[in-house]
DNA sequence: CGGCATCTTGATTTACCTCAACCCGTGTGG
DNA sequence: CCACACGGGTTGAGGTAAATCAAGATGCCG
């Protein structure tokens, strides 16, 4: 379990899709480029750890990542799940703590530049922190629809939406196999449920033919049954 | 029940604290406050209507508004309590419709901006945008918690959380008086819960000396207990 | 091969939702 | 002016979904 810190490469040959590829000139991309650091993390090590001092914004340059607040008694409440090209710690921009913690999931290489830089680039590149800003807006979109979801839905309905999520982020493979291999205790973090209860409903999905399963793999059988769940029979509140 | 425009103040005189007072240019303030348009609307009128398209940016020049999402069976799930000089209709900055409902909770003004004006504002006035791009993260943080809470917390922890919650939008009078009343319904909409509840939950505050009842005011007796409930005792979660 | 972690399944407990009755204050109409 | 209807609020009695507890089964690593 140690961090490596690995050979850079330059973000402007690189194929991530990352926020900072946002930037449209060749030669701030290469300046900023050469100030980031990579850090190999393994499987289950932490990435980031809640209130801890914020000192870069994080890329994911390959691997998976789960960012997730503490909960009561060890519980954890999963908030989001990252892939390649996809930034972390950004929620820290505004504050000197980390507000979240982040642990990987299977190997990764993460790429982090200095917040101050990253700070620097958004006040000179109205793009940059424009499409920022949307990002931002539309996290806390996500966010609020998930509050509501912890509130109203049921377990099947959290989990049918979970997986469905998880689809979103990860995608599936030519099988229709979700690529991302997570334990109950995470689909159950995520979900806002026990263990158990993820094994007995995944039991009762594969049961109706909605899912199938596979050691631990979840193959999506019937995805519009699944859709049908998460929809809230909403009777148009006042 | 009307919509009623009244007549327009400038924004440069205006005491509010509102997010457009960042413009530290006298006359592009004064510019934009010509733009604006107000409306009053009446305790329980509806403000914005989630799925309808975004045409402005609103500011509560006076009032107190409920932010919700519709949920199961007329059920709402409030996200947010807003008062004097909040803004509103934010996250729909991103997309042609609000992702979100209001509604007044007593007779209030509303400014409102129309959007391309204030994404042309932010497009020349990089403090405005900045500081609304850490709004933003803030927000995302709040969100964040809540959706935890409502996953992890019982229905006694997340009323105490709201109790507090209250008093940080709305502040309390000299004698410790919420300065809202709301509902038992309203509550339970933000806490995640019913109005059953809600009422048994207060009622049991009461009898054990933490809050009193007057008639619907909720008056904060000791503050540190429902600040103890709302701390969730986390064994430091893996 | 043994030991540990994860998963599964069933049994039990419990927190909370739902339902229902009753109270109170306010408004409305005969 | 009183009757009564109505919306909130309170309280208690069930019912139920889901958490917890517990025991095996399965899989994985040294």
């Amino acid at each position: 379990m140690s961090i490596k810190k690995i050979k850079k490469h330059s973000c402007v040959t690189c194929v991530n899709r990352c926020f900072i590829k946002e930037i449209s000139d060749t030669q701030i991309l290469q300046a900023i480029s050469e100030k980031k650091e990579i850090t190999f993390y393994e499987k289950k090590q932490q990435i980031l750890s809640e209130g801890n001092p914020v000192h870069s914004i994080l890329f994911i340059y390959s691997g998976k990542v789960k960012e997730y607040k503490k909960g009561i008694a060890s519980k954890q409440q999963i908030v989001r799940f990252s892939n390649q090209g996809d930034i972390l710690g950004h929620r820290g921009i505004n504050s000197n703590i980390v507000p979240i913690s982040a642990t990987a999931l299977e190997d990764t290489v993460i790429c982090s530049i200095p917040r101050q830089e990253v700070l620097n680039l958004l006040q000179n590149d109205f793009n940059l922190i424009y499409k920022l800003l949307m990002f931002f807006a539309d996290e806390l979109n996500n966010s609020e629809v998930r509050e509501r979801n912890m509130a109203h839905m049921t377990v099947p309905e959290k989990i049918a939406d979970t997986i469905l999520y998880l689809k979103k982020v990860y995608g599936i493979d030519k099988n229709n196999f979700l690529n991302i291999d997570l334990s109950r205790k995470d689909i159950a973090y995520y979900a806002g449920t026990t263990k158990e209860q993820v094994s007995k409903t995944l039991s009762d999905f594969k049961n109706d033919g909605i899912i199938d399963l596979d050691v631990k793999s979840i193959q999506i059988i019937h995805e519009q049954m699944l859709k049908n769940m998460t929809v809230l029979h909403s009777k148009m509140a006042f």
